[in-house]
DNA sequence: AACAGTATCATCCGATAGGATGATTTCCTG
DNA sequence: CAGGAAATCATCCTATCGGATGATACTGTT
């Protein structure tokens, strides 16, 4: 609102200085048509300048919740095993059996006995607080351990 | 640029309208003052508006990818378990096994006998070409049966 | 060198899971 | 009403799993 008794005020100004310099200087005929022309011009920016300014806070930032999908890489939570005393080695037996695999297609995969499996199997589950494997799977789910 | 013309042909128009509404009627001391106010008033609205018109197409829509994190309420695909033939109770004793319980435990959440829990789960192995029931929790994670 | 932690393998035994099969009941549909 | 799908329960047998326990070996750290 400031700005607008300023430009009200300069608005003025320059009427009277226009009006001072017409009764100076131009007293040609044409000085009717010259002076409304200039006020005209004057005006005319002055009216652009301020729809601009209106209208520059329009710019629009519309925020577009974009059904990103979230293909998650999946990081397990290296922190929350190691509360939990989980060795490497356990994780890994952890995630074989999560991929659904028996204790003697573990074995041989890691290059194991089956009855080491089991071992390993066995801690995990305690560690876990599980009664059954596939508890232990539900939980390390849980837990962000095997994707 | 038609559009410039068109407003210069009415702001002459207005122009000689009012020179000649002043040369006939106002021929008071301030004709002067009000021809420039009214020349002022009517340009800077005109300004004013063609501003807004110029900025109209400024209109700027600037959209932001806003990574929502998806928390998604997981929607079962029971296209997919329509194609494997599993009946709804089946489902059912499915997503039970997925949370990790015993036959035992799914019966009495079930309000049925062991034996059934059994012949259910014999059926959801058999369907979903699982030897295990940690495979078919696996399994049916991926095919989008249980969350 | 002693020790703790991890990984490995083993055995015994009970618990749980899985396969095969048959039977009954209910409900829906042609 | 007859037939089929679904749900229920059962029995027998085998496979897998899980718990308890003990042993050996390797690797760091103190």
């Amino acid at each position: 609102m400031r700005r607008v008794l300023v430009y009200g005020v300069v608005a003025g100004l320059c009427t009277a200085a226009l009006q001072l310099i017409e009764y100076r200087w131009l007293v040609l005929e044409h000085a009717f048509e010259i002076y409304g022309g200039l006020v005209a011009a004057l005006f005319a920016g002055l009216g652009i300048w301020l729809g601009l300014k209106l209208t520059r806070k329009q710019v629009e930032i519309r925020e577009v919740l974009v059904p990103v999908s979230v293909a998650e890489p999946f990081a397990r939570d290296d922190a929350q095993a190691g509360a939990l005393g989980l060795t490497p080695r356990e994780l890994e037996i952890l995630a074989l059996m999560a991929e659904g695999l028996s204790n003697r297609e573990i074995a041989e995969r890691a290059f194991v006995s089956e009855n080491t499996v089991k071992t390993h199997a066995s801690r995990v589950l305690d560690k876990l607080g599980a009664a059954r494997r596939t508890q232990a799977i539900q939980r390390a789910r849980e837990l962000r351990l095997v994707p």
